[in-house]
DNA sequence: ACATAGACCTGTTGGC
DNA sequence: TGCCAACAGGTCTATG
């Protein structure tokens, strides 16, 4: 499912419902997800808690009261819900969306409070991941070192890019993947910036740098195009093709703005079915 | 360094 | 209706 904006959704929704409240339990419904489960995970959360929810890239992160940092991902098909214990209904909030099958429910936190709270991790496919790190030593995680610069912070900009694109033959469309070029982006965020700013995903990412290694307009089109694309994103709570929920159930809204994404023919069935 | 293919999984979709 | 192939928002590895 998600790329950076849905992640931030997720983290936004899940914020209000975690932090501040102890982890009284932790359920693990099966051994692995993409990989194991640290061996240490139960013992390490439970009756600890939560501090504040953050983002890195892709990367749910839960910070514990101890500095031990839950770090999430949620590969292709993860997702995250907040139950009441007793179905209480809060506002804005939800039972299991409809789409949601319990028999992908990995992990469950139960937290303290009252009504008790339940958190569930769902992922059909398993390609999503739990691990722990030391908040402290988050940076040398070997999910993050290397990791390139948020789409929405000062670090990106066209200068840097240039740097990271000089000389190379290897498409956009591929460089922009790279997360080590930037955090964060997918396919839909990719296709979405690049066709706002009138580039072909098939073009040289050196072809948008001049040899000294400074930005052509190109580039310079492209950054804001990527910019705005993930701050319209977050603030319409993502796209939900499939999978995507926000963490009360509703969906995501951004795939209403689609330009290029899942737009194959789009175009010619329009004139087709005009022409009908 | 880069492109490509395959791997990990399950669920949904579209064509026949 | 049923079956089956193709495909899906993400990484990671092997191979050329």
């Amino acid at each position: 499912m998600p790329e950076l904006p849905e992640v931030e959704t997720v983290r936004r929704g899940l914020a209000p419902a975690m932090e501040g409240r102890r982890i009284e339990k932790l359920v693990l419904n099966r051994a692995d997800l993409r990989f194991p489960f640290p061996e240490n995970l139960v013992e390490t959360v439970e009756r600890k808690t939560i501090v504040a929810l953050g983002r890195r890239a892709k990367y749910l992160l839960i910070d514990l009261d101890d500095g031990m940092t839950i770090i999430a991902h949620l590969g292709m098909s993860g997702s995250w819900r907040v139950e009441e214990a007793d179905n209480a209904q809060l506002p804005g909030w939800f039972h299991a969306p409809r789409n949601v099958n319990a028999l992908h429910d990995h992990v469950v936190f139960q937290l303290s409070g009252s009504p008790a709270r339940r958190v569930i991790y769902n992922d059909p496919r398993r390609f999503g991941f739990i691990k722990l790190s030391p908040k402290s030593e988050l940076e040398a995680d070997p999910g993050f070192a290397g990791l390139g610069p948020e789409p929405t912070g000062n670090r990106l900009d066209a200068a840097y890019l240039a740097t990271r694109f000089v000389g190379k033959t290897q498409a956009i469309k591929s460089a922009l993947l790279d997360q080590r070029n930037i955090a964060g982006l997918g396919n839909i965020y990719v296709c979405e910036a690049l066709w706002r700013a009138r580039l072909s995903p098939f073009r040289a990412a050196g072809h948008l740098v001049t040899p000294t290694g400074r930005p052509k307009g190109g580039l310079k089109t492209l950054v804001p195009a990527i910019r705005a694309v993930i701050t319209e994103a977050i603030e319409a709570g993502g796209s939900t093709l499939r999978d995507h929920r926000k963490t009360d159930g509703t969906l995501g809204y951004f795939q209403h703005s689609f330009s290029a994404y899942d737009r194959t023919g789009s175009l010619a069935r329009t004139r087709i079915a005009a022409a009908l």
